[in-house]
DNA sequence: CTATAGAGTAAGTATTCACATACAGTATTG
DNA sequence: CAATACTGTATGTGAATACTTACTCTATAG
């Protein structure tokens, strides 16, 4: 029998690299030249690893979320000196929210979004985000006691907003490290004290939902 | 004198079947031939009225704004029953969030961000959403008395993404219409009530701002 | 050693697309 | 009317680029 196949490992090895391009480019502007040149191989190597280029965007697409999920777990594996995880999170996020820029891969994917298999790379990804933040989120209400009450869901998501307003605000120069800073402990607290904590979000609720209609 | 030019009622009432190509492909997408073909002109006719594809997608980010900005004034014209603008606009965004698919042309703007002509025309975009959501938040606040805070200002930027994710939601079928109802709702009834309200903001935002390093 | 198939190199290609050129029609002013 | 510049049509083109093909080298199994 020949040698045995690497591709695994090479996958493994080039996606960063991959991501790295399309981090740096986008989708469109990333042309297979310019990857196979980052990566150091013919453009052939590429297309023996993925079928296309979509299917390398693809990849880079789940790469977004693995590596936030790694660095995150890293950090709350970490003594946390008490606070909860999600008080840790918001805590490292306010420095570090976006610093790799891999969301741009995410940003270049949603004028794609007619494209079934990008749609459902995407629609993974920010489901994937939501549910671990989610998890963080409900791990910091009081007992466990009450019923998963619909705002901590809803607080998830905007969390995600505003992970997505900072990055756009931090592409766009809109707002410095230190706004951004702000913003992020600010409106990232307000959420975590209101969706996530039992207590205070009964009175807001009901205040806010005056206009509910269901 | 030969006849008057007509460039400019041209160039205003093709842009909206412009801006629509846009919002259905996004930048790239969008070859010139789409968009002669959707203006019932040829191509060399697209050129006369904008220098290249770059100017069209620029004045078509413009229009987003300026679409925005339309409806949302032609809503504070109409009888309000009392209620403030902000709580108002908050009522509408909630039922028509989005429902014009224009946030698209901002998507797909955002890889090609390092295009500065690009970066430029988006950041005046959000900005101007910003000004116009702060403007919204800040005359409901009580009396108008205390200074302006800066939590309002964070929380114009929240709104704006908690927008940018129910958009994003809308396109990636993760949250249906009743959930992005609910969402926009609740979390938009936080900000106004925390960001644009000097009241509950004082114990709110100090207990929020726990982090605050500067 | 040698046969096999994976790993790597170096071209080529078909297509798409932004933009250009060349030319015909028409409305307005003096 | 007649001259002018605007309005419109048809076709061309050169560059970019995703993907292919043909080929060589090399490591492993028997």
């Amino acid at each position: 029998m020949p040698r045995p196949s690497q591709l695994d490992d090479k996958r493994r090895e080039l996606l960063p690299v991959v991501a790295g391009v399309f981090t740096r480019l986008g989708y469109r502007r990333a042309t297979t030249a310019e990857l196979s040149e980052a990566c150091g191989v013919q453009e052939n190597i590429l297309y023996r690893l993925w079928p296309d280029k979509k299917a390398m965007y693809l990849a880079a697409i789940d790469f977004v979320y693995e590596f936030s999920e790694q660095t995150w777990l890293r950090l709350l594996e970490r003594d946390g000196g008490g606070a909860s995880s999600a008080r840790r999170l918001l805590e490292y996020e306010s420095h570090h929210h976006g610093e790799f820029g891999h969301y741009r891969i995410l940003f270049a994917g949603l004028p794609e979004i007619d494209d079934a298999d990008i749609r459902a790379a995407l629609r993974r990804t920010f489901a994937r985000f939501h549910r671990f933040l989610l998890a963080q989120m409900l791990t910091q209400r009081s007992g466990g006691g009450g019923a998963a009450a619909c705002p901590a869901e809803l607080a998830a998501w905007a969390a995600i907003g505003l992970g997505t307003i900072a990055n756009i605000s931090r592409e766009l120069g809109l707002l410095d490290d230190a706004q951004r800073r702000g913003l992020i402990e600010q409106i990232g607290g307000l959420l975590l004290s209101s969706g996530g904590a039992g207590r205070p979000s009964a009175g807001r609720g009901r205040r806010a939902s005056k206009h509910t209609l269901t």
